[in-house]
DNA sequence: TTAATTGCAAACCATTTGCATGAAG
DNA sequence: CTTCATGCAAATGGTTTGCAATTAA
C-alpha cells in the first residue's frame, strides 16, 4: 500500500447520506447482497444515488473494515457486515449464501504458518444444494 | 441444468489440438494459472489459438471435471488440475496460490448438511503473506 | 458427411475512473 | 474556505457469444 493509500485508509470518511445508507443496508441484511443489490436498496431511500458512489462507498467500508467480502465462484462480489469469525454455505443452484457458525473443532484454532508462509486468516465455504432447490428438482432455479 | 446442457456435459468433447494443449498446460503446472496465463502457454505451441477457444475449452474441462476452479478474492478465475481434496494458501500481496495438504483433523470429515442444506463439498483457503513478500517488506510486490 | 470446434470480433457485465459540481467539516 | 464526495458517463478488463470457416469423427 502506498503511503498515500495507507493514509486514506486511516482517514475517517465523511458522514454522507449515501455512505450511511450503504452501511445501513448492509447491517440490515444477512443476505450477503451484491453491489448491485446494495445499489438498489440504497436507491430506495436516495433515488438519485449513482452506482459509482455505491461502489466507492463499499470500497470505503471495506477499507475501514466495517464490512467484508465473501468470495464465491460467482461472478460478482458479495458483502457481509458480520465481522466475527464464521463460515458460509453457498447453494450452487440459486447462489443463496448463508452464514454458518464455526464449530470450534471444525477447523483447528488456526495454524500460524502454512508451508512456511504466515497465515492471517482463512475462509471455509461449504457448497451444495439448498433445501429449497433440492425440493424443486430440476426446475430452473431462482437467482 | 437443461436436458440439452446435461447432454452436452456428458458428451465427450472432440480431441482437438487446442483442447489437448489446454489440458496439458494445466496438468503441467501447480501455479493455478489464470485463463490469460493458460492462453499464453497454449499459444506457445499453437500460435494461432484465440482467447475464446481457450475459454471455451477451460469450460469444457470444468464441465468434464478434469480441472477445478479456485476462487480467491482476486478478480479472475484460477484453474487447478489437482482433483483430490486439498486446501489452498493465497498471498494477499502477490496473489501466489499454493496447494495445502488437508490435515485430517483440520476439517472434520465433513458435515452432510449445514442448517438443513445438503453439503456436497467445501473449500478452505488460508490467506496471509508469503515468505517472499514478507521478506520484501513494503516494497511493491510482484504479481 | 455432418455436427462440433475454431478464430475473430463484437458484446457483456461487474467494477473503476476522470471530471465538473456539490456538500461536509 | 478547502477538501472530499457525488453524479454522470466513459473506460476497463475478464469472460462470453454470434458467425462463417474448419476439422474431427
Amino acid at each position: 500500500m502506498s503511503p498515500a493509500a495507507a493514509q486514506a485508509a486511516q482517514r475517517r470518511p465523511r458522514a454522507t447520506r449515501q455512505l450511511e445508507a450503504t452501511l445501513r443496508v448492509l447491517l440490515g441484511s444477512d443476505q450477503h447482497p451484491t453491489a448491485e443489490q446494495v445499489f438498489h436498496a440504497v436507491r430506495g431511500e436516495l433515488p438519485a444515488v449513482s452506482r459509482g458512489t455505491v461502489y466507492r462507498n463499499l470500497g470505503k467500508l471495506l477499507a475501514a473494515e466495517r464490512v467484508r467480502l465473501v468470495h464465491v465462484h460467482d461472478r460478482c462480489a458479495r458483502y457481509d457486515a458480520r465481522l466475527d469469525p464464521h463460515d458460509h454455505f453457498v447453494c450452487t443452484r440459486c447462489t443463496m449464501l448463508l452464514d454458518v457458525e464455526r464449530g470450534q473443532a471444525k477447523v483447528s484454532s488456526g495454524r500460524a504458518r502454512v508451508r512456511g508462509h504466515r497465515v492471517e486468516g482463512r475462509t471455509l465455504t461449504y457448497f451444495g444444494v439448498c433445501r429449497r432447490c433440492e425440493g424443486q428438482g430440476m426446475k430452473t432455479s431462482r437467482r
